[in-house]
DNA sequence: TATAGCGCATGATTTTTATCATGTTTTTAG
DNA sequence: CTAAAAACATGATAAAAATCATGCGCTATA
């Protein structure tokens, strides 16, 4: 079983320079460190579901999550990847719904738990934490944006190449540098690219004999990004 | 030529009540007055660039206006339909970064600029705006998501049903009841349903020939809009 | 007012992608 | 450890969508 390190508080925290909570006010933190509650999801455990009212934001102090979109048909959209310093169901709160999507790890993961009173009240007081968020807002924004584009635009083979590069950049290596440190079921893959799974399948087949990727289960390792973000057809 | 309200100060706006500014204070809503910029833009100019520095926010007191990105190879795709109310600009200016999307004028359009420090220092000091600028990203971002969803999932004959629907619920119809009030290329009606036009043009003609819509040139009557919400296959 | 160009329309064809079918391998649970 | 289920793989086929081609009619403009 996974061991996690030491965050029974938010001074000691491992995310505490990079999750957006970083800019709140020293005061603040402490706030947070007292009302916070850190709890331990298992892969597969649902943090949250679509549907259901927030009552806070969860922020990530270690592991993997998915948060994902069920289409009008009940097919899983993964919308967006997680790690640790991440922040979600900031979104539903803000906007004053219910969740629209639900949070799964993708491994075991450690979440402290801020309720909204607390979370709303900081944001009031804290006008750089505000900005921060907006900041965060704005980017998923972006981010969101070109994702339509490219979902709009691209062949499936350009949007799995590019899949495959975007969970690299979230998650990264492990020690031997080249093997995506996430395991993604074919079908995860294909709800993050859009596409069915078999296409998916088919298509990591092909970079393998293009000799791009290796494929061993779950473990995927890229062996010539430089070709896979050709394939990828990127801009930027 | 189309013929404008007076909208020589904020406190007479016609958006004085839709737009997001009016929970701003009226101490700086009488700020904005004065140092904002009225300006009309003829139908098919450009408010702003996609790659260039935003200088302030745009506030739309009256005409229609669209905001599209360009794909990788140079194919516009619509992101979004603005109307009178509406306010555009801020996403760039709260994340710092060039304009990721374009902004033209669908028709004359009347529009407020805000410059970007007056924007940032009434953010900072009204706590009520921010709040409403952070529910806009985040239904923003909904919004997005949900379309991210619906175009990876849905087929395209469902897109375009639902994107009729989108366009009467952005812009309505005209005094008749049945003809959208905008008038849109099969072009753009293309590159907001994420398609070929030569597709859209065939499913418009197959929407006339099941009796959903009539079309006479650019204008566009919605028939039946029953029998579209179930072409569309919309859940909510 | 002639005409070049654009937008609309439609047919034919090709390409892309999904679906169906089947077998194999890997996990999971009892 | 073993059976059942789930995940992976691949071929065959069907469906969806893009592309190419052609023609028509409107309109902008020289």
């Amino acid at each position: 079983m996974t061991h996690f390190h030491d965050a029974t508080t938010c001074q000691s925290c491992a995310q505490r320079f990079t999750s957006v909570f970083c800019k709140a006010k020293q005061e603040f933190i402490a706030d947070i460190n007292e009302q916070k509650i850190c709890n331990v999801y298992k892969k597969g455990q649902t943090l949250f579901n679509e549907g259901s009212y927030p009552f806070g934001v969860y922020c990530i102090n270690d592991g993997k999550v998915k948060l994902s979109h069920l289409g009008d048909d009940g097919k899983e959209q993964i919308i967006r990847l997680l790690r640790g310093g991440d922040v979600l169901g900031y979104r539903a709160l803000l906007s004053g719904e219910r969740y629209s999507a639900s949070a799964i790890a993708l491994e075991d993961t450690q979440v402290c738990f801020i309720p909204k009173e607390l979370f709303i009240s900081v944001l009031k007081s804290d006008t750089g934490l505000a900005f921060e968020m907006m900041k965060l807002l704005s980017d998923e924004l972006h981010k969101a944006e070109v994702k339509l584009t490219h979902l709009a635009q691209k062949p499936i083979r350009e949007r799995l190449a590019e899949t495959l590069l975007f969970i690299k950049e979230t998650y990264g290596y492990e020690a031997d540098g080249i093997t995506l440190s996430v395991r993604l079921s074919r079908e995860e893959i294909a709800n993050l690219v859009g596409t069915a799974t078999e296409s998916t399948i088919r298509l990591l087949s092909e970079f393998k004999k293009d000799g791009m990727v290796e494929l061993d289960g779950k473990k995927i390792k890229i062996l010539r990004q430089k070709e896979l973000i050709k394939t990828a057809n990127l801009q930027d």
